[in-house]
DNA sequence: CAAACTTATGAACAGTTGTTCATTTGTACA
DNA sequence: TGTACAAATGAACAACTGTTCATAAGTTTG
């Protein structure tokens, strides 16, 4: 990015959160990541193998990926025996997938 | 994209709805672009050099996001003497949005 | 027609993303 | 200790993105 946006724009959005916007939806942007967000909207926290098997993506990818969101901030992760269990931690990405699925189809 | 997401996942978002969501989420994704949308939810219609006043964005990049816009249907265009005024054409795009600024805050 | 103006287009390029594969690290347990 | 399992890591690479620059194409008006 080189030229700067104008610092407000007509509607209440600001530089910062258009940004911020940007960012979230950046890097939830890609069907695995969404579903990785559905899966643990609905269940805490899961292990790696676990996702693998549900979303049906291989070990490997799915741990850049995962390790991806949580490098920037949207899941956390923890080490319990040989699994590690991955859970949401940016919360607000659930309401915004839930919000577009809803506002989308209307 | 290799492998196949299983078909659906607990919540309610099929495959097909994520790879939408993820489509509109990619093709806004952008502090730019996301301006322009927000413009363009206040003002019906507005030409390139209008848009790339009030954002200021130089000309050609513009144009290209513009076009970018308009190919992936986010947009339409209409040519107007010299000028070519640019309209939003998904809808759903500001609900979007505006969703999304809003349920990222509170 | 030429000049001026508005927008589009295409080449080029750096940077990022998604993916695969092979390897490594960490943990448990025989 | 060694074997097996779970997950991370890093190299490599193709594909895509954002950007710039120079140039073209469409329109208006003198």
């Amino acid at each position: 990015m080189t030229a700067t946006p104008a610092a407000t724009v007509d509607m209440g959005l600001s530089v910062e959160k258009m940004e911020k916007v940007a960012f979230i939806l950046k890097t939830t942007a890609h069907p695995t990541r969404i579903a990785i967000v559905q899966l643990l909207a609905a269940q805490e926290s899961l292990s790696v193998s676990d996702i693998s098997e549900k979303l049906n993506v291989e070990q490997s990818l799915l741990s850049h990926h995962l390790s991806g969101m949580k490098l920037k901030g949207i899941l956390s992760s923890t080490r319990e025996g040989k699994n590690i269990y991955y859970a949401l931690k940016m919360r607000e990405v659930i309401d915004v997938i839930q919000c577009l699925a809803a506002c989308m189809f209307l």
